[in-house]
DNA sequence: TTGACAAATGCAAGTAAATTGCATATACTA
DNA sequence: TAGTATATGCAATTTACTTGCATTTGTCAA
């Protein structure tokens, strides 16, 4: 069965001056559809359940496009590979559970106002940061206290 | 001339159960006296200009331990590659320029209330984060204006 | 002070993420 | 639908980091 297009896919990455090839429109649709941010590896196999065979060398370039475009945002935990997600979900960071690997977001109510006495108080422009937060789920927790 | 040894650092690394050999106790000398996160790379650099020949396998060896022990503490720049910190420079984020990398220290006024927030509002408990601010400095902002 | 042994180091080989060069394939435009 | 700029696949490369093993060295006890 034909993997359906999603048009609006399509004209996102149009807009944007690129290509609406397969492998383009499969990871939009993917990063639409996941909720937790995921890395080059990741996608490559997610593609490969959906019969689209994508060369990593080609996700990653993929990938540095996207962010090039602002389409896509970098994130790092920590693990030795980039991970990414849209950026449109932006405005929120990560709890990142170090025992089950679970990823919850949490709303960014403070980093504006950081960022405004960042530059009053030290002169510094802030143009991107880095904020995520490693630990244990609440589920973890419990597990925890069990042993 | 002999580098004179540092006889705090070589308490240092005994209490921590770690043999005091010449890489080690200048990488702590090295570590105090420098204000920047610092690389593998560039540590053997420098040493290299003490006269001490450190393979960077040994390094990586070392900041593994030191890591471990909780002498030292990671850093990420997202420029492929781990920088190191002394852990006693703790409570505290950076302000990296992206144009000429000099890095500033701010302190940490608000992480420990945020994290309680955290484990209020989302039950988790939060064990590590990583925070730093991307931009340009006061300097740099200046040059950017004269173009 | 010395000698024995556990621990640290150097060197070389091995991983894994990410990049790059080049020939081929393909999406878009006219 | 054909021409062309662009994207992809594949293989080779780069770079950070790790690991295995033989050798060296710091430490501690005698």
């Amino acid at each position: 069965m034909k993997q359906k297009i999603n048009h609006s896919c399509k004209g996102e990455l149009q807009q944007m001056d690129l290509r609406a090839t397969p492998a383009r429109i499969a990871i939009m649709q993917l990063l639409e559809a996941t909720q937790e941010p995921v890395d080059v590896g990741s996608i490559v196999v997610s593609l490969q359940k959906k019969s689209i065979a994508a060369d990593p060398a080609t996700v990653f370039r993929i990938m540095n496009v996207f962010t090039q475009k602002g389409l896509i945002v970098p994130i790092e935990f920590q693990e030795g590979k980039m991970r990414y997600e849209l950026a449109s979900k932006d405005d929120h960071h990560h709890l990142v559970c170090e025992n089950c690997g679970k990823v919850e977001d949490i709303e960014d109510t403070l980093v504006p106002a950081l960022e405004k006495h960042i530059h009053s108080y030290h002169h510094f422009l802030v143009k991107r940061h880095v904020m995520e937060f490693f630990g244990l789920c609440k589920k973890c927790q419990k597990k925890e206290k069990n042993n």
